[in-house]
DNA sequence: TCTTGATAGTTAGAAGTCTAACTGTTAGAG
DNA sequence: CTCTAACAGTTAGACTTCTAACTATCAAGA
């Protein structure tokens, strides 16, 4: 449910179609395993930056630390994740992912590989290579994505 | 928050990255008015399809009609929207965007092309008729969206 | 008429997410 | 050493959203 709603004509558009599609699949992936939105960004995030603070999953999931408080406190009692204090310091904790919350979100990418296939069927290996040309292009001025 | 994180690079990363950068303009346009995504599609849905009744609605915004009834019972309390049953059908409810509901929304179609613009900035003319090309080609292949 | 099935929508309860206010810890200044 | 301000995280309460079970209405046939 990403924005409002017109007939897709524009360059816009098309662009919030095909990603509308991209993260249907994405979205389906992580719904079937009972996951939020939410869960699933900080799951994996956990998988690929492993003893991050909460503080710093709140930066790059764009929310508050209150948040992420209470979304780890379910990811917690699901024994997703846990939380520890590996520094000395006992105001921070180092968050993990179990092996049972890494094996949850393993695969996401394959899936999102095999979407990626899907959706650039209809062009020839020339025309993917102009597109992307293209859109390396547009990103080179965008801001990345923190989350 | 819309999917796993990971270095952009293919074109599905790019896609995903223009996806991203689009999607968080519409999403605090939306958020500025104190509206979920979900409200405000809904609300641009019946700005759109005045009389909707919920069925359909929960149909578009692909979840179940008891979301849709809590949802509109939010819009409702804010006076945003109003029910009514228009057919002598008793069971049937068209439900209505009122005069405030739609002003809250309006302007989000003129602020999404804005950003458009600013996305397209780094592509001259001739580049962004071949991106539009390709971008139909994909687009014609892939199921519309149905929110 | 009366029953049955399908349809439109609501309610209850659980879980997620947000804002605001809070606790506890650390680092530095004096 | 102690006070204070900044910092990391939690809690409380409101709201949203989800699933499952429910009510109410309509249509159609026996």
């Amino acid at each position: 449910m990403d924005e409002l709603n017109e007939m897709p004509t524009g360059t816009l558009h098309l662009f919030r179609w095909i990603g509308w599609a991209l993260t249907k699949s994405g979205e389906d992936w992580i719904r079937e395993r009972n996951l939020s939105q939410a869960q699933g960004f900080v799951l994996g995030y956990l998988v690929q930056n492993p003893g991050a603070i909460q503080r710093d999953i709140a930066k790059v999931s764009r929310t508050t630390p209150a948040s992420v408080s209470s979304l780890l406190q379910g990811l917690e009692t699901r024994e997703l994740i846990e939380r520890r204090s590996d520094t000395g310091n006992e105001r921070i904790k180092n968050v993990y992912a179990t092996a049972a919350g890494a094996s949850l979100i393993d695969g996401f990418e394959d899936a999102m590989n095999a979407a990626e296939e899907e959706i650039l069927a209809p062009l020839d290996e020339s025309e993917r290579t102009t597109l992307h040309t293209l859109l390396s292009k547009i990103t080179a001025q965008l801001p990345r994505p923190t989350r």
